[in-house]
DNA sequence: GTCTATACAATGATAGAC
DNA sequence: GTCTATCATTGTATAGAC
């Protein structure tokens, strides 16, 4: 791994624990194992390695987001294996922490990779609950853009509520509420 | 107001727009007009004049909780209405946000009234759906704790959102499915 | 490309005048 | 109680050697 992306890599994990504002150039240095030389040959300072880093992050995400909402199997199961998927209740989201730092937020190139994939995330999910209510897996009585976001919310929610509680317990339990609540959008005759 | 108050109110805004290492005590100076000698004799230093700020963020929120909870309707009607209640989508939500600060997290001063209040309002919701299915107003397919903490997610998910897209749609959208994944938890005398 | 040296503003706190 | 120095440390960036 050359020095750039011993920087980047060093900045996502940065950027996960401590967020924009808490991480700085010299932590980043220390973490990478490189001299300040480095950084900025590389890159145009924090902003723009965060932006890097950030896009990595996105990248990640939605390739892994591309995964788990591939075709194989029926709607709410692959709903289900999204929400249970394993992860770091504790850390949280590397992508969703970032809504919370102004800095990012005011800045274009920070915010666009954020937007981008939490606004994919929603899409596909209402996507995939529209191709339920198709097919006559899942009931009509509800708004595919509207459950989607809250999907999508409670994973970015229960994060936080595992952070303040310093558990993961939280969490779980959002995930196992939040598929109860979906399979009830099962309809009568998919019971059987 | 006195010194002491214009402080920890200026503390109060500063924390929910640029969260705890976002903010510093020239920036909390500044906001209340004071000098420093006058916040360093109300308070030891930043994080006590932060945990103050907190402090009154908790009373605050769980008051308005109390509120919005208290007995006069059905489970459900309570529940929407705490779903639905107005908010600052693009600001977020004032304890939640600490969330998201490791410096918050790592000081129980700090972490203390996070702690709590997000604990007690996933509590009070779990203890109002228990109350719904006891009698007979919610089916009882669905654990009270579980889906409790999906409804406290959704919300502080939905700031999430919002701040990423820099819309509040989003949050809007999570309120709205929220509120139709509870609706169905309805029992059919209940439809009536 | 990478390093070290340097610069300069901001952070968080202390000291002492009034 | 509040104000104005003052201070050590960190944050972010530049300059120039190698």
């Amino acid at each position: 791994m050359d020095a750039r992306d011993r920087l980047i890599e060093a900045t996502r994990e940065l950027l996960w624990d401590r967020g924009y504002v808490g991480t700085s150039p010299r932590d980043i240095l220390a973490r990478a194992g490189v001299g300040q030389g480095s950084m900025y040959h590389h890159f145009r300072g924090k902003a723009d390695l965060a932006a890097a880093a950030l896009r990595r992050n996105a990248d990640e995400m939605r390739a892994s987001g591309e995964t788990v909402f591939a075709d194989g199997t029926g709607v709410l199961d692959r709903l289900v294996a999204y929400l249970t998927r394993r992860r770091p209740a504790l850390r949280g989201c590397r992508i969703g922490r970032m809504s919370e730092d102004p800095d990012v937020l005011a800045d274009p190139r920070l915010r666009a990779p954020v937007e981008e994939t939490l606004g994919w995330y929603r899409e596909r999910v209402a996507d995939l609950l529209a191709e339920g209510q198709a097919s006559g897996e899942l009931t009509t009585g509800f708004a595919p853009r509207q459950v989607a976001a809250t999907v999508v919310a409670v994973v970015q929610g229960g994060y936080v509520l595992a952070k303040a509680a310093q558990s993961a317990e939280p969490f779980d339990d959002a995930i196992a509420g939040a598929v109860a609540l979906l399979t009830a959008l099962r309809t009568e005759e998919e019971h059987a």
